[in-house]
DNA sequence: TATCTCGCAA
DNA sequence: AACACTGCGAGATA
């Protein structure tokens, strides 16, 4: 009847086949990661910061375990279900409040949980004077630093403390042919009500514009860091569309320009860049009293800025990202320092809205030939990711691939040159790589998005490249081991809804029985959590000419 | 002053 | 565990 195994291990096994189990996934996915996606039954884990998240998101302990107990085929074991509660009822037990006398205080209502905090190594030098048997005084400096060391034990405090206004700056949004669209307009509400936290939208899906309303909410003056310079433009003019801010307010903040304006944009690579161990440029933060911080693609965030971010929390703070997992394992220090995740918009709901294009994703496995397997059995195993994932075969399979879809643009994307040189030779189809001057990468751009040109074959570049076109059919021949966000952002890449409405296509291109299907199943996982489900072929079927 | 090229760090 | 790519900053070139 049911769709879900759930264990007292904490894991939940899916039957992904069962009629209930999108539904399932959509109820289990607040509080549950999924950690393995083969074919027939996904494994998810309910994590402690996924269940704090949820508690923030003002979801309790009742509704998880409704779920669980509604998809369950089996009794769910009561152990679990105590744990579950337990768990979130941590969040939330200590609360940091302002005070007028000592100005930052920890206080709960739980005497037994603050003596065991009070006592703990990892606070040592961030509390101060006991007030009372159930507050103690904290260093204001110590805020961030304090709520990252309680998660760390596993009692996430509530940040009640609030925020400076910071200097007022009147900013709307534009009157035009564009509206808000109502997941935007919730989702920046959602974070002006919670003060600070994590906006978690699919590429494509306008996150500027949600950082523009929330700024139009805040007003006042905004700081706001980018991955790159190529995104300090885009959000620039994007700002410059949206709202009523005009260029003399907006300032760019990067290695050419050192503009401060009232709202500044600034790249995390200069606020991180160092002079003999100095951070040279932290003057920024102390430049205007701002009010608002913005960081965008919150999953990237380099290890300085989260240090620096450790010193704004008196600052109100907006992450932006489609991913939330990080491949270094930091989660927790985003949602203690940033804040808890405010908004999710499942990329499954965008599409039924029709906001992003609906995706087929297929994986093509490809065999080694005899020989290359006898190579790859006998390399060093630094060599053998790089060995696999470039194996012969795979050009001729991209070829079929490419010819299979004579009415499309096909973007080919991987990530060793000596292959995508191979490809762009056998494809007869140019290849932009991190070489190729800015000049020539303009050109090709808008020679593929003007449809002169139908196959262009990419590096790690589109990795970094915002104006890299869109496609309707993507092949993917090799990744960063098992980047999950790097899969995430190329599949992004056909995921513009079509005039038509027609289907995208994403092949991903993997070497049986090697390295590369692992890794490529490590890769999958965000976005079968999306509910993107991979379709498995096999290529001497797709080179024999049959439908795939 | 503007633009390019390079080494370096992450 | 390895590769590719990026931005910064400084020095060179015009």
């Amino acid at each position: 009847m049911s769709c879900l195994i759930v264990q007292s291990d904490k894991t939940l096994l899916l039957e992904i086949d069962h009629e209930l189990a999108p539904e399932c996934r959509r109820s289990i996915a607040p509080f549950a990661e999924l950690e393995r996606a083969p074919e027939h039954v996904h494994t998810y884990r309910v994590t402690p910061l996924a269940l704090w998240n949820a508690r923030a998101a003002g979801h309790d302990a009742e509704q998880v375990v409704d779920a669980l107990i509604r998809f369950s085929k089996f009794p769910v074991p009561h152990s679990l279900l105590v744990d579950i509660a337990e768990t979130m009822d941590r969040y939330g037990r200590l609360k940091l409040v302002g005070d007028p006398v000592h100005g930052l205080v920890l206080e709960s209502s739980d005497r037994a949980v603050l003596e065991e905090v009070v006592r703990a190594k990892k606070l040592k030098g961030m509390l101060g004077e006991r007030l009372g048997e159930d507050s103690v005084a904290v260093h204001p400096s110590e805020r961030g630093n304090l709520k990252q060391a309680l998660l760390k034990i596993g009692w996430p405090a509530e940040d009640l403390a609030g925020y400076v206004d910071g200097e007022a700056h009147e900013i709307g949004l534009a009157d035009g042919d564009w509206e808000l669209r109502g997941y935007q307009r919730e989702a920046a509400e959602s974070f002006h009500a919670g003060g600070s936290g994590v906006v978690v939208l699919p590429c494509g899906a306008g996150k500027t514009i949600v950082g523009a309303a929330a700024m139009a909410m805040t007003g006042a003056t905004t700081l706001i860091l980018v991955t790159n310079t190529v995104s300090v433009h885009q959000w620039k003019s994007e700002l410059l569309k949206r709202t009523s801010l005009t260029e003399d307010e907006i300032g760019e903040y990067s290695g050419t320009k050192k503009e401060i304006r009232p709202v500044t944009i600034a790249t995390y690579q200069v606020m991180a860049a160092r002079r003999k161990g100095v951070y040279t440029h932290l003057e920024l933060f102390d430049a205007k009293d701002w009010g608002l911080v913005v960081y965008d693609e919150v999953h990237l965030l380099p290890a300085p800025i989260f240090r620096m971010t450790a010193d704004l929390q008196a600052r109100r703070r907006l992450g932006l990202t489609a991913t939330l997992v990080r491949e270094d394992g930091r989660e927790g220090d985003v949602f203690s320092l940033i804040g808890p995740k405010r908004y999710d918009a499942p990329w499954k709901d965008m599409e039924n809205q029709g906001w992003i294009a609906p995706a087929d994703c297929v994986e093509v496995r490809v065999d080694l030939t005899e020989s290359e397997r006898m190579a790859y059995a006998t390399a060093e195993p630094e060599d053998k990711y790089r060995f696999c994932a470039s194996s012969e075969t795979k050009t001729t399979v991209v070829q079929q691939i490419v010819e299979r879809h004579p009415q499309e643009q096909v973007l080919v994307i991987g990530s060793y040159i000596d292959q995508l040189d191979e490809l762009g030779e056998r494809l007869g189809a140019p290849v932009v790589k991190g070489e190729t001057r800015n000049k020539e990468r303009e050109r090709l751009f808008d020679a593929f998005r003007a449809g002169e040109l139908r196959t262009l074959v990419v590096s790690k570049v589109a990795n970094f490249s915002i104006d890299l076109p869109e496609a309707g059919v993507a092949v993917q021949v090799s990744g960063s081991f098992g980047s999950r966000q790097e899969e995430a952002q190329r599949l992004g890449r056909v995921l513009r809804p079509k005039s038509d409405g027609r289907t995208a296509r994403f092949y991903a291109v993997v070497a049986r029985d090697t390295l590369d299907q692992d890794y490529a199943a490590h890769r999958q996982r965000f976005l079968a959590e999306q509910g993107y489900a991979y379709r498995i072929a096999d290529a001497g079927d797709l080179l024999a000419g049959e439908e795939i």
